[in-house]
DNA sequence: TTAAGTGCAAATAGTTTGCCAGAGT
DNA sequence: ACTCTGGCAAACTATTTGCACTTAA
């Protein structure tokens, strides 16, 4: 009886807004924080909030146009989703692009009987120790 | 000139509040968060504080006797130090210790040129998905 | 027209920290 | 004794949210 086939997904506006968000963040490789994001979008939309900057990234996130990285005090954000992993230096707390080697392989059924069950979706591995810089610093 | 040998860490005491915490800890496979933990905690020792669980987890997440688990909203710790990934439910939050069944592949130099000088230290996957009570809530 | 999105500010909540008393060695 | 630790409460900080106003469709 609905004329949509959506389940019931409001509708999604186009906000200049978010288009600068997605844009400044697709520029950088350097996974930003929402603060330093902010201080970019800032440049372009003065009198955007903290606030939209969040619930846009939430939003592009759940749509998949955006990566959320958990570092443990804070999130960073890569609108690049095609599969990779992180390496993140434990020193500085800078993330880079890393590419394992060993690919993404996809896991079928897990081997042992008690997993059965569980829905697979995302994988993804987090490399960490120390960076060039750190580890000259630190010795 | 000095009579240790140890760098400068500071002389670490024993204390029952430390001992109770890992035990705790290691008593569970559920990955508890700190007020988690602090609760039960609490049963033996009425009087410890939230501050103290969070100082000595930290302490033993340095010293290689927890893991730290990034879940976005909070920390989960993990009295299993030994090699192994984890598996979160997008829907209860919860986690999951999770053998991948491609094992834990030592990383040795990285293959592009421009990763050189990283140290790499740890390395571990979170997969993601539905649990199966939640895959079939959700359908 | 109308409801999704924004700006603003206040509220949340997990975690950290300063201070002084207490306990391990 | 000498200091590392703990208890307590206040402070911090990243993130979220309520509300009234805008604006895309």
């Amino acid at each position: 009886m609905s004329t949509d086939n959506q389940q019931k997904s409001a509708a999604q506006r186009r906000t200049i807004q978010r288009e600068v968000i997605l844009e400044e963040l697709s520029k950088l490789k350097t996974h930003p924080r929402s603060d330093e994001l902010y201080a970019l979008v800032r440049q372009r939309l003065p009198r955007v909030s903290l606030g939209t900057v969040y619930r846009n990234l939430a939003k592009l996130h759940r749509e998949g146009q955006a990566l959320e990285i958990y570092c443990g005090d804070f999130v960073r954000y890569d609108a690049d989703v095609s599969a990779h992993d992180h390496f993140i230096c434990r020193a500085c707390r800078r993330v880079w692009d890393f590419d394992s080697g060993h690919g993404h392989p996809t896991v079928g059924e897990p081997r042992s009987g008690d997993l059965a069950g569980f829905v697979m979706e995302t994988q993804y591995t987090m490399f960490s120790g120390l960076c060039p810089g750190c580890s000259e610093r630190e010795g």
